[in-house]
RNA sequence: GCCCCGGUAGUGUAGUCCGGCCCAGCAUCUAGGCCUUUCGAGUCUAAGACCCGGGUUCGAAUCCCGGCCGGGGCACCA
């Protein structure tokens, strides 16, 4: 029930049925991440694509930690096994299963051993580069695809047992020589790999290449519905390929472009070491870009979801930009973000001449909705008429004032700049009228006496540091709020300093 | 070099399969007006596109051919 409003509720235009559902009991998907980090920004399409068409069709959602053991360059992370999982919790994603790779290798060997013994599949021992030169480039089979099924037996059992050393022996599929694709020349489908998995250890020496393996698991898992990355269209075809030996139903392929951020640059790797070396403050550094960094800056997770499903399912590469996510965001939660003033790096300025009634401000929680009542911002100043009340406002506005110009502290009261080094100002008038007739600035503020030091961080990771308005400390954390005139942000501790994460303008 | 895919405003997307309802819709971005004690929200307006060339047709963004441009693959990575 639950499921199925949240998927009304969002926009499907851009997104067409999926083909042939009926001739499956039911539809079953699957997210295949490879555990090497957090989900980052730049995973999130496939992630909530692959939800969105599970929940229209009421179907079925697998989560399989595609953990081969992977490369030099692409290793497997722990943590990932957890913060992938978060990410999805983040995204209000909902799976039924989680399944590991890694779990399942005996069912890729078992097939193996069938595969060569049905002749699909031989044992290669050929260097790789001399294969790719002397074999693949020139179209002509090597000695080992001539091999009897008998010898081909007996190389996978010295695979197993350790007699061949890594890269000392391979299976290939037999796609075909001939293929006029170079790409689909009898393609390795396992190799041996002696590095040591997170989950497993050393149990295993021959690893399946993702191509095979799912060639094979997106049927044991009765996987009806694929949508991943154009990049993998090959793999597609190697897993048909499979499937056709076997003369199993074909899961349905569908594919979509690379889609990049004009404004966020993703590096796992990247940011693997930066974490590792302590200068991202962590996976939820935004400059991860990880579904963590997202949350903790209050980006409501509908507002990637909507952005992401608006993409559609175009093969096209695409580039946009972080804007229409913050946009979407702004929709959701603007009206429920209270207002705040936060001055980074205020400059003083002494103002003389505010009736000494005058103790404190009262300005709206949110402007549109007045029956939320209104922040006190007490003044702590002298009640001496003569000791002039100090306020602290930003460097680029002082820039803008001109001197004799009159302008107004937002919900305090107006006044006039006066010359001088150090920046002073008369009390002019408590109406507001006064200074919008006039076209004056209104501009926020925060009292000196009474002000909270604020870190900002920002999404390039700067810390920027200033003041908020005494309200703040009472704030929750986790509340996502605006500074007027600055930008929304997400509290995340409300400690001494009172730090915030930035999210968007 | 060889295979595959794709090209609608700045950015995305709808329409393309089954040609006319599209002198092309929507969102975002940009500029401006109104409103507002925020540079937010809301609201109104403006600007902005069918890659090029042929062909078929009464009629083409939609069909055909050629070209150009872009992307992906050709790993014992995922």
């Amino acid at each position: 029930m639950l499921e199925a409003s949240s998927v009304a509720a969002e926009e499907s235009r851009n997104l067409s049925e999926l083909s042939n559902v009926d001739k499956w009991p039911k539809v079953v998907m699957r997210l295949a991440p490879f555990p090497s980090g957090p989900l980052h920004i730049g995973n999130a399409r496939m992630v909530v694509l692959n939800d969105y068409y599970v929940k229209r069709y009421n179907g079925e959602l697998l989560l399989v930690f595609d953990d081969t053991i992977g490369s030099a360059e692409k290793v497997v992370e722990p943590d990932a096994f957890e913060m992938i999982p978060e990410g999805l919790e983040y995204l209000g994603v909902e799976w039924h299963r989680t399944v590991y790779k890694s779990d399942r290798l005996e069912l890729f060997y078992k097939y193996a051993v069938d595969l060569i013994e049905r002749n699909e599949a031989y044992v290669c021992d050929c260097d790789a580069e001399v294969w790719r030169k002397e074999h693949k480039a020139k179209e002509k089979a090597c000695k080992c695809s001539i091999l009897s099924v008998e010898d081909n037996l007996a190389r996978w059992e010295k695979m197993l047992d350790g007699t061949y050393p890594e890269r000392g022996a391979a299976v290939r599929l037999r796609t075909g020589m001939a293929d006029p694709d170079p790409a689909m020349r009898d393609h390795v489908i396992l190799r041996i790999s002696e590095s040591e998995h997170p989950r497993v250890g050393t149990r295993y020496r021959v690893w399946p290449l993702l191509e095979y393996s799912w060639g094979i698991d997106d049927h044991e898992l009765v996987v009806t519905h694929i949508i991943r990355g154009k990049d993998l269209v090959k793999e597609g075809k190697i897993e048909q390929h499979i499937w056709n030996i076997y003369d199993w139903q074909h899961p349905e392929l569908i594919y979509y472009g690379r889609l990049k951020f004009q404004d966020a640059k993703l590096s796992k790797s990247k940011s693997r070491r930066e974490v590792l070396e302590g200068v991202y403050t962590g996976w939820d550094d935004p400059r991860t870009w990880s579904m963590q960094s997202l949350e903790k800056r209050g980006i409501h997770p509908d507002a990637v979801r909507k952005a992401m499903l608006d993409l559609g399912l175009s093969v096209v590469d695409i580039s946009i930009s972080m804007k229409t996510v913050y946009s979407e965001n702004r929709k959701l939660q603007d009206a429920s973000a209270p207002r705040m003033f936060f001055v980074e790096a205020p400059v003083w300025v002494e103002l003389t001449g505010l009736p000494p009634e005058i103790q404190e401000a009262e300005a709206p929680v949110h402007p549109d909705f007045p029956d939320r009542g209104v922040r006190q911002i007490p003044l702590g100043r002298s009640s001496d008429a003569a000791v002039p009340f100090v306020a602290g406002i930003s460097e680029r506005d002082l820039k803008r004032l001109t001197k004799g110009e009159i302008f107004r502290l937002k919900d305090l009261a107006n006044f006039t700049l006066k010359k001088g080094r150090r920046p002073e100002a008369t009390f002019h008038s408590v109406e507001v009228d006064n200074v919008r007739t006039v076209g004056g600035s209104i501009i926020h503020w925060i009292p000196r006496e009474t002000a909270v030091p604020v870190e900002v961080t920002m999404i390039d990771g700067a810390v920027v540091t200033g003041h908020g308005e005494p309200s703040i400390k009472n704030i929750e954390s986790g509340t996502f709020l605006q500074f007027e005139r600055v930008g929304f942000a997400c509290v995340f501790d409300v400690g001494d300093p009172v730090r915030v994460a930035f999210a968007h303008k």
